[in-house]
DNA sequence: CGCTATGTTGTTCC
DNA sequence: AGGAACAACATAGC
């Protein structure tokens, strides 16, 4: 689920659970999952409480007492939960940082596509990752010069963090439908009325999501996402819109960039 | 079994 | 050099 929403999430639900309590242990059950070796990172921290948190496009980060910044970024699947040490662990939760008021913070890593680790500071972490400014900070001029010096799809070009930060597969096509452009257009060719387009619809849509706390049945009927096949149990798949809310026609799926793209024709022309 | 998946990175090609 | 395209990563669920 980890888009800038859901991140957006997490982070204020670290901040409502897991701050000022002393750490007492690191478990880790996959070392891969590290981007810091496990020595260190326990050194550092074992003793330390976290302080405040951050957050840039996916990327959420933690600053400890002691003034070190912790990494987090969530993968496809990554997830967080608070829970008492005298419950069972919750499923996936390969990392655990437990506090010693006896309460614990698993990182829910079903894929292991998600990382953890200590990084020098904020700042230069997101230079060196070419990560461009969040989604919900970025000027309107920053955002066209970043989208019309790149000769591709629009589509996967804002899709790339470096484009503009917290975008991922499900809310482009949503902020593209409500743009009202096709994922396929050429992203040089874009006008300044098109370019505003976009930025509006992503501050729309991310501040709607937000609202929902990323509970995307939850958003509006106005929304493509209910086309989407984003959860196939049998209650959500009875709600499942697949027609257009134009209600002219189908919301058609393509593939663009290598990703699964829904749009309409009809909403969403090639100029 | 085969296929898909909310993300990122490494490789290859141009 | 640098950008675009795409495979690969690891696992779960249908």
């Amino acid at each position: 689920m980890p888009e800038l929403p859901e991140v957006e999430t997490y982070r204020r639900y670290f901040e409502e659970t897991s701050l000022h309590q002393p750490i007492e242990f690191i478990e880790v059950e996959d070392r891969k999952l590290l981007t810091t070796d496990y020595a260190t990172l326990t050194e550092t921290l074992v003793g330390q409480s976290f302080v405040s948190t951050k957050r840039v496009g996916k990327n959420l980060f933690v600053q400890t007492n002691q003034g070190n910044t912790v990494h987090f970024h969530f993968g496809m699947t990554g997830d967080l939960e608070y829970y008492h040490s005298s419950l069972e662990r919750p499923r996936h939760a390969r990392i655990i940082f437990v506090f010693r008021s006896g309460f614990n913070l698993g990182f829910i890593c079903p894929r292991k596509f998600e990382r953890i680790g200590l990084v020098e500071n904020i700042e230069s972490y997101l230079k060196k990752k070419k990560i461009a400014p969040d989604a919900l900070d970025i000027s309107l001029e920053e955002l066209s010069r970043n989208v019309r010096k790149r000769k591709s799809f629009i589509k996967p070009v804002l899709l790339d963090q470096s484009t503009v930060a917290g975008i991922g597969n499900w809310i482009v096509d949503e902020v593209l439908f409500q743009a009202k452009i096709h994922p396929e257009s050429w992203s040089n060719t874009l006008t300044d009325n098109e370019t505003e387009r976009i930025f509006i619809a992503i501050r729309y849509v991310l501040e709607t999501a937000i609202e929902h706390e990323a509970n995307y049945g939850r958003f509006p009927t106005s929304f493509l996402i209910h086309a989407r096949e984003w959860d196939t149990s049998p209650y959500e798949e009875a709600n499942r819109h697949l027609l257009c809310p134009c209600g002219k026609i189908e919301i058609a799926q393509i593939r663009v960039g290598g990703r699964a793209t829904y749009y309409c024709p009809e909403c969403q022309q090639l100029r």
